[in-house]
DNA sequence: AAGGACACCAACCGCTGGATA
DNA sequence: TTATCCAGCGGTTGGTGTCCT
């Protein structure tokens, strides 16, 4: 690809807070010509703004279907449970709580999730509980073979730092889900078949085999809060029932035939996670590290 | 009352992939 | 096939309001 020029005349277009004014010029506009060149945009509005500014100024903000009020618990809860299974896909996560954008859900997770999580003691990257994190790092000796080890330690078998439970070094990632998410909608499927698809995250390749394995997920610490907010049917309508398996939201290319191993059943560490995963790829699909071999 | 710390969120930046000439 | 344009995306920044000392 050739080097990219500008979208606009950055040194001569206005930044920063947009003005009423400046949006009713957008709301105008769009009202009478529709969504369409947003290139075009600033000159046949009237508004010295590059075009890429209008429409994240409509996208994010103008539009009419947006909500501007804060976020419902159960609103909050859907983020939590898609971010355990899709990471940071933001406008994945969007998608599915109508009325809300991408930069809404980021900023919410930003601000407030993700310390709300810290605080219980939850990794609001893994979702897993900081002590378990810990107890991991500790078994990475355990899982790395011995010839990817440094020539030093290449002797040593897991190391003083070692988790006393030796059943969390060898588990399978395929296992079966112990702990129903509490929220976890029917299309969770559909989402994530879109995250497979995306090529633009490593992400959904450690989800699909991160989320069902932890029995101590956030949720566990808010059932109380849970169970006052999902009062009526259409919140419900939208759990699991109790015990329902959920391997079926698992989906994107697992092999849960995988699950012949009579493991433990606590969970996978990230870590773990990865490089099962990793080596499971090998397995599966030998020629797509071909390329690698030669580096 | 002042001002420093913190929280929130709108907006920006740079990158990517799809479409098209 | 290549170059270019555009929309979409996620990460980051900066302005503003609120709280605390």
């Amino acid at each position: 690809m050739g080097r990219r020029p500008p979208c606009c005349d950055k040194l001569h277009v206005k930044k920063g807070p947009w003005t009423a004014e400046e949006d009713a010029k957008i709301l105008a506009y769009v009202a009478s010509h529709g969504i369409g060149n947003w290139t075009l945009v600033p000159q046949k509005a009237g508004l010295n703004r590059c075009g890429k500014s209008c429409r994240l100024r409509w996208t994010n903000y103008l539009r009419p279907d947006l909500k501007h009020d804060s976020f419902t618990p159960v609103e909050e809860e859907l983020i939590l449970n898609y971010h355990q299974a899709i990471g940071s896909r933001w406008s994945l996560i969007a998608k599915q709580l109508p009325g809300r954008t991408d930069n809404d859900v980021k900023n919410h997770w930003n601000t407030k999730l993700k310390k709300k999580l810290s605080k219980m003691g939850i990794d609001p990257i893994t979702h897993k509980p900081f002590g378990q994190l810990l107890s991991d790092y500790g078994n990475i000796n355990a899982i790395i073979p011995t010839n990817m080890r440094p020539l030093d330690q290449r002797n040593q078998e897991p190391s003083e730092f070692s988790h006393a439970d030796s059943s969390l070094t060898m588990m399978d990632p395929y296992q079966e889900p112990q702990t129903p998410m509490s929220l976890m909608p029917a299309q969770f499927q559909a989402i994530n078949e879109a995250a497979s698809s995306s090529t633009s995250s490593p992400a959904a390749s450690v989800v699909q085999v991160n989320l069902p394995s932890s029995p101590s997920i956030w949720s566990d610490y808010l059932v109380g809060d849970h169970e006052q907010e999902c009062t009526n049917e259409s919140d419900l309508s939208i759990l699991p029932s109790k015990g329902e398996n959920l391997n079926n939201y698992s989906g994107v290319g697992v092999d849960h035939t995988k699950n012949s191993l009579d493991v433990a059943t606590t969970s996978v560490s990230f870590v773990e996670s990865i490089l099962n995963r990793e080596r499971q790829m090998e397995l599966d699909f030998p020629q797509l590290l071909d390329g690698y071999s030669e580096y």
